[in-house]
DNA sequence: TCTGGGGTCCTAGGACCC
DNA sequence: TCTGGGGTCCTAGGACCC
């Protein structure tokens, strides 16, 4: 009795060798970097701008009971940003990065390298199959303790056998902090059909406003309803395999696995918002040369050559309507005889396919750079027809980079990148770069 | 007046090959 | 008279994520 009672909770337990994630998320991660070093600013309202300081990307709790909205535009949240004296901060990338990586560090430095796979700036996923099951709660809370004494930054941890409920728990623990103490177990099946019930569609990841009107328009509104629909119904109606993976994450059977860290990006892609509109040629060619010898960079800090080079600029929208949206994108891409990293060789191609799509007598109000067909350094394909390319080259490169990095952005570039860049963005609010820059360390006095 | 900047994965369909 | 079919590679586009 004793025993078959033991099998059948265990049953009820998917956690115990099936594996088990945590998904560990940063509380209003960028407000939380900036309060780090501002601590007069703990329980006040706060929000961080995104580039051009277009739109809000990150809220304090406070901001949010304010009633300001995430990713809307900063204008129309500006009259009650002002009234309820809003801190408001610039978008600072260094110091975000920073802070990041020491998140990261700590998570590693608890569960071991080879269990956390960092998922994006403020979040990552660890896998803790190895915790023993009457341990996980205790741990979860010994994560978000420990991410805090070392780093300032609090976290929400949502676990669950696989990654979407983990995510859901997440979202639970995140939304009563007070009650959850920012951590949520989702591990029965009572807990999971309970909160799945809950739970819209369109919160579930994975799941985006289209298909969440689709499945709206179906009757399928609640988590739990789409968890019951059939794998076939899901492989005709929710692109193929993506849409049998979510179901069966959703009723606990791991689908998505962790994926290996620091894999090479097959796409680098730098692209602004122009701090006003932008008609001159002349003016557009230093802002693509800018954002080539941006994406050439990150080429190299990865090791990478790009064999393909696209250029795309995006013209003021020319209708009134009151919904926002973008002009006509136009767009040009190249195929280089032989995949390379160097800024000198990116430029000239991108330069001329700007030329191609700019038309004369145009707005223009954003340019982008993207670097595909991307390979290891080490292995670029050689080209009969060509001279290699000289090891000076590659020198000038190492030493560009490291100029730029230990002093100023850009201290040095290529002169088609310009001098002026009257049309760079915005950024009216940035804190300093307080834990990258020597000059701008924050003073104890 | 003013609306970010990155990325990923998957599928369908066409071109081409034998 | 009868006129294949399977495989691969590539691209465009759609959906999603933070």
């Amino acid at each position: 009795m004793d025993k078959s009672s033991n099998t059948s909770r265990s049953s009820k337990l998917p956690l115990q060798g099936a594996g088990g994630y945590a998904i560990v998320d940063c509380n209003s991660f960028y407000c939380s970097c900036e309060r780090v070093f501002y601590p007069d600013l703990w329980n006040k309202p706060i929000v961080v701008l995104s580039n051009n300081d277009g739109c809000i990307i990150s809220r304090s709790d406070e901001a949010k009971d304010l009633g300001v909205k995430m990713a809307g535009p900063y204008f129309q949240s500006k009259y009650v940003i002002e009234k309820n004296n809003v801190k408001v901060f610039s978008s600072n990338y260094h110091l975000y990065g920073d802070m990041s990586m020491r998140v990261m560090d700590t998570l590693r430095a608890l569960v071991g390298k080879e269990n956390v796979e960092v998922y994006s700036v403020d979040e990552a996923f660890l896998n803790l199959e190895k915790i023993p099951f009457d341990e996980i709660e205790k741990f979860a809370h010994k994560i978000r303790e420990t991410v805090e004494q070392w780093t300032g930054i609090s976290v929400s941890v949502g676990v669950a056998p696989t990654k979407t409920l983990a995510k859901i728990a997440n979202h639970i623990a995140k939304k009563d902090k007070a009650k959850t103490k920012c951590v949520t177990l989702l591990i029965t099946e009572e807990e999971q059909q309970r909160v799945l019930k809950q739970t819209r569609v369109n919160g579930i990841w994975g799941v985006g406003g289209a298909y969440a009107n689709k499945l709206i328009n179906w009757g399928i509104t609640s988590a739990w309803d789409l968890r019951n629909m059939p794998e076939e119904w899901a492989h005709a109606n929710m692109g193929g395999v993506v849409g049998v993976r979510l179901i069966k994450e959703l009723r606990g059977e791991p689908s998505i696995v962790m994926k290996k860290e620091l894999e090479e990006k097959k796409m680098i892609a730098t692209t602004r918002m122009f701090g006003r509109l932008v008609t001159d040629l002349y003016e557009l060619k230093e802002a693509v040369a800018t954002y080539t010898s941006r994406a050439a960079e990150k080429l190299r800090r990865q090791h990478s050559a790009a064999k393909t080079v696209s250029v795309f600029i995006v013209p003021k929208e020319e209708s009134h309507s009151t919904d926002f949206s973008h002009g006509p994108t136009k767009s040009a891409y190249i195929t280089l005889p032989s995949a390379t990293s160097f800024t000198n060789e990116l430029i000239g191609p991108a330069m001329k396919l700007l030329e191609d799509i700019f038309e004369n007598g145009r707005e223009y109000k954003k340019a982008g750079v993207m670097l595909s067909s991307i390979v290891p350094d080490e292995s670029i394909q050689g080209n009969f027809f060509l001279a290699e390319s000289k090891g000076t080259n590659r020198f000038l490169m190492s030493a560009v980079d490291n100029v730029n990095f230990s002093m100023r952005d850009d201290a040095v570039k290529f002169c088609s990148s310009g001098v002026n860049k009257d049309w760079k963005m915005r950024q009216e609010y940035r804190s300093k770069r307080h834990s990258t820059r020597w000059d701008e360390l924050r003073e104890v006095r």
